[in-house]
DNA sequence: AGCTCGCTGTGAACCGATTCAAACCAGACC
DNA sequence: GGTCTGGTTTGAATCGGTTCACAGCGAGCT
């Protein structure tokens, strides 16, 4: 079909002027039931689809909306970014979705073709806390959403996980279990949610009354499961080994897991893992990890939900900092056989 | 900042007129090495993005192709995703990524708001064969890739992968290592590429002079772990257990291994389990999965490469049809302890 | 000097929709 | 009959770039 088909086809046929048919299409309560008939017929006669691009530039609102996450290939983010997903196309809108890999360059670039497609709003987990990259996106009139990222700032949303409480959760529940020497692997230094995580888990030593020295660090280069795999080589080739591995997320967890099978140290007997995510590849593991379990999904749709709301009410609009709450999933990986210490085993049921 | 800064402003403070500002960011080669400089200064300085939409509306031609994958949360797809990511951005085009979750209703929802977006084309990875939907997006001049998908048709480009070849290797490997009884599980019924994998292992048994019911069918309701953990459960509930399983994919080959282990069954000397697909989290399985890797990020870059290069060479684009062919890599859950029958051991080496 | 030619830069028309002031119209009311 | 009113519909201006016919100009040639 070489004419492609527009508004002016569709007021010609519905006999009626182009104004009329750009009412039925938004504000179809002005325009008489007649009316209103007879130029959706036409539309549906010609299969008339309606240009975007031409309606934003006129109108000004975009009804597309950008994500940019560190690493698509991270099934968390993809639980996100379909929550995010179910939330715009709700409200009809596109989503644009970029994948950082935990890049500050791959990141600029994303951001700029976002703003140069005009994009309504921007749901973002940055690589590196206090990018320029946010207030410059503001600053072109584009709103922003923090995702998977707490923040401070007042004049930006922002949709999180207590990670500090996560990482607590995940170290009380292993010095319950009668851990005595922990390991946590981190990733690296920018990543602001590892960091919490490490902090959260330094509280809870301290909450046990435990030595500092309890608690090892070992950072690994990148969140993904062949860090996992090395860090646990480097662990395994150790004189002593620690009795329990918390690994700042699952990725790493199933690598470090594979290191320690193919090792033929025995999980959890021999050393008891802890990942972090709760992704569907945590539970279907040979031996099933115990890991921290974040709302994914609800994160993806909170995030996009004041993303549009923001942009809906400009001026009034207040910036909020939604932060969801962590729960312990406790599995095979992490239930020590050893006669426990406390009595809170009620904790370590798994939750359905 | 209020007033958004447009192609007039910068014209403005370089002092030439908005076409030559218009010049400069298309064809820079028409204009005077000076004046370029200049108007290059003038949009450092203020902060200048082009507006997308409006180039487009005018223009014609969009900067932005869109990507219908069947479940972003198959790390399949998320690796195609960032093949084709890459490609696109390259080539300065943004991605939007829609994820149609194995549903016809939901992939035309999606289709409609990639052609309202009047996205240059759409790489689809189709629900059902045939679909209506390709041909109403040709015919609004939106050129259209097939993804993962081999077609006949003449009129449109596809790139695939051979299925039919993937599963012939899987299952003439299963047959060296000495299996009798061959459990495939497939997807619904609809699958095209559970389809022809399924033909590959029929085509393997048939080969080696077997009688056909060496292999039974089981399908699943969805290619994920969920499914898969079913199907495994109904597998061991039986009285004899075959003596291997093969996977559509590895999602389910992933989900069955965990229903085995689970059961205290052995992999592979009681069962051997062979996957499809060789997703990052197969080798990292506690039994590693043997599989059969696809060549996932070449797929992704081949098909942008193709919808791209479609429609830049509009009139006279030669459509193609790329196959690539799938590679088995052997791992321990398909090595069976026992002597082999032929001596095809070389062919179980590990791909590195 | 007069003319042509090539290189630059200009300005207005245009893409397809939205928006809004103004026109239109039928019925109610004076 | 004339005027007013409220509900509909119209037509033109507009959004921000792109494109293209044309103008300006200096150099080279006769």
């Amino acid at each position: 079909m070489k004419p492609p088909i527009g508004i002016r086809d569709v007021a010609l046929r519905a006999e009626v002027s182009v104004g009329t048919v750009s009412n039925v299409l938004n504000r179809p309560d002005v325009v008489a039931a007649a009316t209103r008939e007879r130029v959706l017929a036409a539309i549906a006669a010609l299969g008339y689809v309606r240009n975007e691009p031409a309606r934003q530039l006129r109108s000004g609102t975009a009804r597309t909306i950008g994500l940019v996450v560190l690493d698509v290939g991270n099934p968390f983010f993809t639980d996100v970014a379909r929550g995010v997903e179910e939330a715009a196309s709700e409200a009809g809108h596109a989503v644009i979705l970029c994948n950082s890999g935990e890049s500050a360059g791959k990141e600029r670039g994303h951001v700029e073709l976002l703003a140069s497609q005009r994009v309504h709003g921007v749901l973002i987990t940055p690589v590196q806390s206090g990018q320029a990259s946010l207030r410059w996106l503001r600053d072109r009139g584009i709103s922003v959403v923090l995702l998977d990222h707490p923040t401070a700032e007042a004049d930006l949303c922002s949709v999180a996980v207590d990670d500090r409480h996560g990482g607590e959760l995940a170290v009380t529940h292993l010095l319950a279990e009668g851990c005595e020497r922990i390991v946590m692997v981190t990733g690296p230094p920018g990543i602001h949610q590892a960091a919490e995580r490490h902090r959260g888990a330094r509280d809870a030593i301290r909450l046990a009354g435990r030595a500092p020295d309890v608690l090892e660090v070992l950072p690994a280069p990148a969140l993904n499961v062949a860090s996992g795999l090395r860090a646990g080589e480097q662990l395994l080739a150790r004189a002593v080994l620690p009795d329990a591995v918390f690994c700042a997320n699952d990725l790493l967890a199933l690598g470090l897991l594979q290191a320690t099978v193919r090792a033929g140290v025995r999980v959890p007997e021999d050393l008891a893992i802890v990942g972090y995510d709760d992704i569907e590849f945590a539970a279907a593991a040979a031996v099933p990890l115990t890991s921290v379990r974040q709302p994914r999904h609800e994160l993806g749709r909170a995030a996009a939900a004041l993303v549009i709301a923001e942009s809906q009410a400009a001026a009034e609009h207040e910036h909020r900092h939604v932060v969801f709450t962590p729960e312990l999933v406790v599995r095979e990986s992490s239930r020590r056989p050893r006669p426990r210490r406390t009595t809170s085993a009620t904790r370590s049921e798994e939750i359905a």
